[in-house]
DNA sequence: AAATATATTGAATTATTATTTCAGTAATAA
DNA sequence: TTATTACTGAAATAATAATTCAATATATTT
């Protein structure tokens, strides 16, 4: 977290995060003036790398160093070279996707999840965005939506968007998809859906983006450095995909019992249509 | 720590720490006095304990917990109850990721992995095809495929797809992907390739089904019996998104250079149309 | 059983530490 | 060059941990 953030940050709260990954044994036991003259700078700073960091505080910020001190190092990201085997292109593939779920659930803002839920269970109609790789995640975010009788759309096309968002209900969300942050055009219906007052929830890789910053509720998936194979094969979607489904569960147990029937229902449906018994 | 020290502790104490045991996570995002108030008691009570168990006051409690919370080794799936706090569905859909992911490594043959790339290189084109959310996948797949330089369709309209089979090249591999294996749309459409003469692979959960027996190449995912919402949630996608990324990667690694080449073509072409520079 | 000593308790107080505020400074844009 | 914005750290404030202490319970001794 703390180095994917890193260049983005102003001076002094890199002072903060570069004694933190050199020092992080010694962060947990100071205090936060400590910590900032240590790092050759003040307290404030520690705090507003916390609050750059989007977490709770600089108790929270302990607890996290501490949970990744212990924690086995899973080698992190690897990349594939020319040649390999397929024994170790599938174990790299593996290390790898499990490496992004995790990375992405430390990542994981319970307070704007929340928000994102509460905002999400009484929304007339969600409308999902994304263009691309993007695309398909919004795809699959609006059929799990449907299952749970939430009344989804899920379009790659701006002026189809664009139309729909005009003609918005105040109890729409705007849901946008993309993994830079930067995708032009998920970047003009954020901003007209702001305009017209319907809320906008964006899921973007974690840093400071256009995107992210035109959306109400921010949600993040893992950042992991990008080499020329995994650009094209990317965790990236597959942190986004989880992502989703954690989105899903957590609305889906809110309103449990309801639920269950609608998937009950949804099933028998599938069934009928299938077998037409 | 705490356990041992349990019964040795006063009452007030011992509230404390049965408190901790059960509520590990809570203790993290709470104040003293929170937890004095929760465990009926006081929050000098939780002072005492830390006092008592030889601990450097509440904070150094606080990294403890951290450390010892870090995530219990995955171990098989757990379906989401009702009412359950975010952190545990955030939890249980972690763990069931990964161990989607791990099974369905397990599951891989190698040599038919091997065959499925050999399959794949030489083909004009790959038509992938799948239903509902196996249509999101053949998607993806198609995606890739197009990264690396490699004709590839996804339709999800068995008509569409039936006529293209039908005038398909000799050199044409259909790829049909469905999760139960059973779905009608497929079945029908390998049954129509393997007619026709064109080479075919299935990617479904493991064991015996109508499209795995059609298909000359077989691929598996793991299968995880089905809890109500497990079902709708579905670790299944992640499993197949990960099997695509290694057919993906392995195709890839054969053909190194190329590819290199053509990801960098891509991203130009990409960008020319986003920047128009 | 009574008297005394000892241990335990939580409310109130104090000390410590996190967080916010604000005025000054540097960097950037106009 | 000037205006604007962003960044900084010292100081003020708020939050929270730790201590104190009087009250009460429990154990021990007579």
């Amino acid at each position: 977290m703390i180095q994917n953030m890193l260049e983005q940050l102003p001076a002094s709260e890199r002072k903060i995060a570069e004694y933190i990954l050199e020092n992080p044994q010694s962060v947990l036991n100071s205090t936060v003036n400590d910590i900032g003259i240590q790092a050759n700078t003040s307290g404030a700073a520690v705090i507003r790398l916390c609050k750059s960091l989007g977490i709770n505080g600089f108790q929270d910020l302990k607890v996290r160093i501490a949970g990744d001190l212990v924690k086995p190092v899973e080698q992190g990201y690897r990349d594939i070279e020319p040649g390999e085997s397929f024994f170790t292109i599938v174990q790299k593939t593996t290390s790898n996707s499990i490496q992004s779920i995790r990375d992405t659930e430390e990542m994981i803002n319970y307070e704007e999840l929340e928000r994102a839920v509460h905002t999400l269970l009484p929304a007339q109609n969600v409308h999902f965005f994304g263009i691309g790789a993007s695309g398909i995640i919004a795809k699959d975010a609006q059929q799990k939506f449907l299952r749970i009788h939430k009344n989804a759309t899920a379009f790659t096309d701006t002026h189809l968007v664009a139309t729909l968002i005009a003609n918005a209900n105040k109890d729409d969300v705007l849901f946008g998809i993309s993994h830079s942050g930067e995708t032009p055009e998920v970047i003009k219906v954020m901003a007209l859906a702001k305009e017209r007052g319907i809320k906008t929830i964006s899921l973007t890789k974690y840093g400071q983006s256009q995107v992210a910053s035109l959306a109400d509720i921010k949600l993040f998936t893992a950042y992991s450095g990008e080499a020329p194979f995994r650009s094209a094969a990317t965790s990236s979607r597959l942190s986004q995909l989880y992502l989703i489904d954690i989105l899903f569960m957590a609305m889906a147990t809110v309103q449990y019992e309801e639920t269950i029937q609608t998937i009950d229902k949804t099933r028998e449906a599938i069934r009928f249509i299938k077998q037409g018994k």
